[in-house]
DNA sequence: AGAGTCAAAGAGTACT
DNA sequence: AGTACTCTTTGACTCT
């Protein structure tokens, strides 16, 4: 149903404007529509369209009907088809192009603008206006769409550098963790004559070794010394997260990971676990990544390792 | 038949 | 109070 038809109504005239068209594109299929500025013919609250032919002919009342549905339906259908109560009937094309282009100049409708438009399309005011209104909402749904892509896009894209971020991170610990372990064998003659040093500084009965083992994981192969929280000052020791009875299994949770060292830092790294919710705990994880920064080594910060306890990750520094 | 589109109505709201 | 707007819903119609 379009260019130029209508689904119904009862009054029928002409659409003309005496010096314009009012599409440029008009086709055959538009019936080549005209609009008339004496648009009395619109007495009704519903748009009553009228049309004729720009040929000449003249499509006044039951003749225009004749054109696409009488000749089907008959006298008897028709008259009861004229004097059912008006149905809503589309806006031909050519006045819906020229809606549009008017709509491109300005969304609003000021008082003014509304009256001569309906005045040029042969509408009621009425009618401009809910188009406008109408047209108004389509635009913004349409708007509403075009940012809900952009800021897709814009997640994507952080969401595959969160990812690349994730894995750099990766590659850093086991290198880290590499380098650690090589360091610590290359020096480990030194390791276990300080250790032992440590032990003989431990009070008693509160010394551990640290099992090469941890969690059942083979960790570092390196012996460290661990001493109970209160065979030292806390003064000495800043740890992060010190609630979590995670750092090394069997240890009770305050327990410390000492290195010959000034002071120590502990603190842990969250395992983002991609796979199970990959989507919440990306966004879970954007919200913290200041946390996992906020536990700044000290600038003279000197050593740092990574420990894999309980399946937990504890970075650790000191010096 | 059901989904989608569009013109229009109605309720609620903001502004003068 | 009057007007014009937004938002939601309704009903007619088209399309697949």
């Amino acid at each position: 149903m379009e260019g130029g038809r209508v689904y119904g109504g009862s009054n029928i005239s002409s659409i003309l404007l005496p010096n314009q068209r009012v599409s440029s594109s008009s086709t055959a299929d538009n019936n080549n529509l005209l609009i008339s500025p004496s648009s009395s013919a619109f007495p009704g609250s519903r748009s009553m369209v009228n049309f004729s032919d720009a040929s000449g002919f003249n499509f006044s009342g039951k003749s225009f009907f004749r054109s696409f549905d009488y000749e089907e339906n008959g006298d008897e259908d028709f008259d009861e088809y004229l004097r059912q109560p008006e149905k809503k009937r589309r806006l031909t094309v050519d006045q819906v192009e020229f809606l549009e282009r008017s709509f491109e100049v300005e969304n609003k409708l000021e008082p003014q603008r509304k009256v001569q438009l309906a005045k040029d399309l042969g509408l009621q005011p009425r009618q401009v206006a809910i188009w406008f209104q109408n047209r108004r909402a389509r635009w913004k749904t349409k708007l509403l769409e075009k940012d809900y892509d952009s800021l897709k896009a814009s997640y994507d894209t952080l969401k595959i550098n969160y990812e690349n971020l994730l894995k750099e991170t990766e590659k850093l610990k086991t290198e880290v963790l590499t380098l650690t372990n090589q360091h610590l064998l290359n020096g480990e003659e030194v390791e276990n004559s300080e250790s032992l040093h440590l032990i003989e500084q431990c009070p008693t009965q509160t010394q551990q070794l640290i099992p090469n083992e941890v969690s059942g994981e083979r960790l570092l192969d390196v012996t460290a010394v661990v001493c109970k929280q209160e065979s030292f000052n806390s003064s000495n020791s800043d740890v992060v997260d010190t609630d979590s009875p995670r750092y090394i299994n069997g240890l009770h949770s305050s327990a410390l990971l000492m290195e010959p060292a000034n002071s120590s830092h502990v603190f842990e790294v969250d395992q983002p676990d991609l796979s199970q919710d990959e989507d919440e705990n990306f966004s879970k994880n954007m919200y913290n990544s200041s946390k996992l920064e906020e536990p700044n080594p000290p600038a003279n910060s000197c050593n740092y390792g990574f420990l894999a306890a309980e399946d937990q990750p504890v970075w650790f520094w000191s010096c």
